[in-house]
RNA sequence: GUGCCCGUAGCUCAACCGGAUAGAGCACCAGCCUUCUAAGCUGGGGGUUGCUGGUUCGAUUCCAGUCGGGCACACCA
């Protein structure tokens, strides 16, 4: 029996840690030792290049120190056997018997399998979406909802303490703009008459919230109740109504998007609670600001700013900037050693800014705090024609259009399976086709293959972990198993990257290696041991799927 | 004009912080269902990784420049 190794990429860099600190003490420690899937079979199942970053320092041919590292590495029942290749590689081929355990290590650990440790139960507070209450939420928000959430959950199979949080603005000059929107549809003015004002909230939404005020309807959001009096001239009650209301709008929204939040901070309290007047006498009093045309200003160029800014504008209000600081202040304090803030791009110019106005209070934090993710923004495709945003036409795809349209699972998977970095256009047409060229199906057609050959077998699933797997010896079945025990190390490399999009990747390759497998092979055979093991292992792969997609939020399901 | 992101097959996208012959899907061509779901599989064609230099054993990846696309550049949020 082979001891069950869960990581093979951590236990080989164990190994080549040792035979390192043989080879050339001296570098044990400084060189980082990096072990890769090689792309060809014959290259073996892991390579590791140190023998290459050893051969400069060292002034030795690489081939000679590959040599020298083989000697010194420690034995182990996982390495079947070590060959040196190409300029200086050392490829290691891992035993079929260390493979085949990754089925009983699924299995064993169901939901919980490929999971680590790499957060140690830390904090990280995740922001997302973080959208205003001035309207329903748009694909953009969509992406940062799908693309947010997504992270949050690879962060928890990562090992981290997450939570997630929200952030919007109730008091500022939109919500005023909004209050006055919706005031002015009370009164029966309409966005076509010429009274309206130029900048106005135009949407048919207006109108509902005005409705709903006049007929003195309750509305529960997740952090809020209000019930409105009805009053046209009270323009607090208003505002407060209207907050609660597209507050709910957005709740409902992302609820059907499979999206919570565990906090919902609001920019007013930080006012309120006088954390907005406690940052700016710490700015002062550190000296980094200065009085200039009746104004207050930040020395933000101290920390990397291209040009200083207001905090206190001529007329005595602040710029956003300064809460902005005081709630990540706050964050902060609330024992947020890590947070993410997952932003649209439109919004990069104010990372440089936040994290100055943090580093001039001098509170300790440190200088890259916080960590942001930015996503591109996104397009809208339908008949293959571009679906232009414009508020004022109302011609703007929602999130909800997309939900209500090709489905939850579809919208996530496709606003979660890029990399944030770059655009994103969704073809609506494609998401919505239930057909092979829509990678969802793919995927959970997969998934509900596994599902119907096993409720086709007669036997007790509960037994497979006791499969014999050593009769899983083709190559689709090495395939698959290798491709099984790369799940941890994805994992980990998505919750490092803050890129959960790889999940998705490595979802598709998993789904190719089960179809493959699939069609060239069958299941339900008469030898009995033989059906076990590939059932066994079949059950496996289904598992990790499952584990897969519910990192994307997306549903398993047994049928198709 | 300044800053950030992106340029990879006809299209949509990958490429494990510098690795070996740059990979998938769609589309196109040719095959595979009396047997566990054909929303699947097998094979084929398709590339000077925008361009030019540089760094080194080795570059899609790093650096400089250049061209193209997107976003942001308020005493608005």
């Amino acid at each position: 029996m082979t001891a069950a190794v869960s990581n093979f990429k951590i236990h080989l860099s164990d190994l080549f840690a040792q035979a390192l600190s043989t080879v050339s003490p001296e570098h044990a420690g400084q060189l980082s030792i990096l072990l890769e899937r090689p792309k060809q079979s014959q290259h073996g199942d892991y390579a590791c290049n140190l023998a290459m970053q050893l051969a400069k320092p060292l002034r030795r041919p690489p081939r000679e120190i590959a040599q020298a590292l083989i000697a010194a590495l420690p034995a182990s029942t996982v390495i079947e056997k070590v060959e040196i290749a190409g300029a200086g590689f050392i490829n290691v081929f891992v035993t079929t018997a260390a493979k085949q355990a990754v089925v009983r290590a699924v299995l064993h650990a169901g939901a919980g399998y490929g999971h680590i440790h790499a957060g140690a139960g830390r904090k990280v507070g995740v922001e997302f979406v973080s959208a205003n209450p001035t309207g329903p939420l748009h694909v953009g928000h969509g992406r940062g909802a799908a693309v947010g959430d997504c992270l949050c959950r690879v962060l928890q199979a990562a090992g981290w303490n997450v939570t997630r949080e929200f952030y919007y603005n109730d008091a500022g000059a939109q919500i005023d703009n909004l209050t006055h929107s919706v005031q002015l549809r009370c009164q029966g003015v309409t966005p076509d008459d010429p009274a309206w004002p130029e900048n106005g909230y135009r949407g048919d939404y207006i109108l509902d919230v005005a409705r709903a005020y006049m007929a003195r309807e309750s509305v529960e959001a997740d952090d809020q109740h209000v019930k409105a009096s009805g009053d046209i001239n009270d323009a607090v009650a208003i505002r407060h109504f209207a907050v609660a209301y597209l507050r709910r709008e957005q709740d409902l929204d992302l609820r059907a998007f499979g999206v919570n939040f565990d906090v919902f901070s609001l920019e007013s309290a930080l006012y309120t609670d006088g954390k907005v007047d406690e940052v700016v006498n710490k700015l002062i009093a550190s000296g980094h600001t200065y009085e200039q045309d009746a104004a207050l200003w930040l020395r933000t160029t101290t920390f990397g700013d291209d040009k200083d800014r207001v905090m206190r504008k001529s007329d005595g209000g602040y710029t956003y900037f300064v809460p902005d600081v005081a709630y990540h202040l706050d964050k902060w304090r609330r024992g947020f050693t890590r947070v993410i803030n997952e932003q649209g791009a439109d919004h990069h110019s104010t990372i440089t800014r936040v994290r100055a106005g943090l580093q001039a209070l001098d509170s300790g934090i440190p200088q890259g705090w916080p960590d942001y993710v930015l996503h591109q923004m996104v397009t809208v495709l339908r008949n293959g024609e571009e679906v232009k945003i414009s508020k004022r036409a109302g011609s703007y795809v929602t999130l909800r259009d997309l939900i209500d349209e090709v489905g939850c699972d579809a919208t996530r998977f496709f606003l979660a399976a890029r990399h944030p970095d770059s655009q994103l256009v969704f073809d609506i047409d494609l998401a919505k086709s239930q057909s092979n060229e829509n990678p969802v199906y793919y995927i959970q057609y997969a998934h509900a293959r596994v599902h119907s050959v096993l409720s086709q077998w007669e036997g007790d699933h509960a037994t497979l972990h006791q499969a014999d797997v050593s009769l899983l010896l083709s190559d689709y079945e090495t395939t698959l198993l290798q491709r099984l025990i790369d799940f941890p190390q994805v994992i980990e490399s998505a919750a490092e990257d803050l890129a959960p999009h790889l999940i998705a990747f490595y979802l598709k390759e998993l789904a190719a290696d089960f179809h493959s497998y699939y069609n060239a092979s069958r299941f339900l055979v008469e030898d009995d041991a033989v059906k076990r093991a590939r059932l066994a292992l079949i059950a496996a792969t289904a598992q990790v799927m499952r584990n897969g997609l519910a990192l994307l939020g997306v549903t398993s399901p047994e049928k198709m």
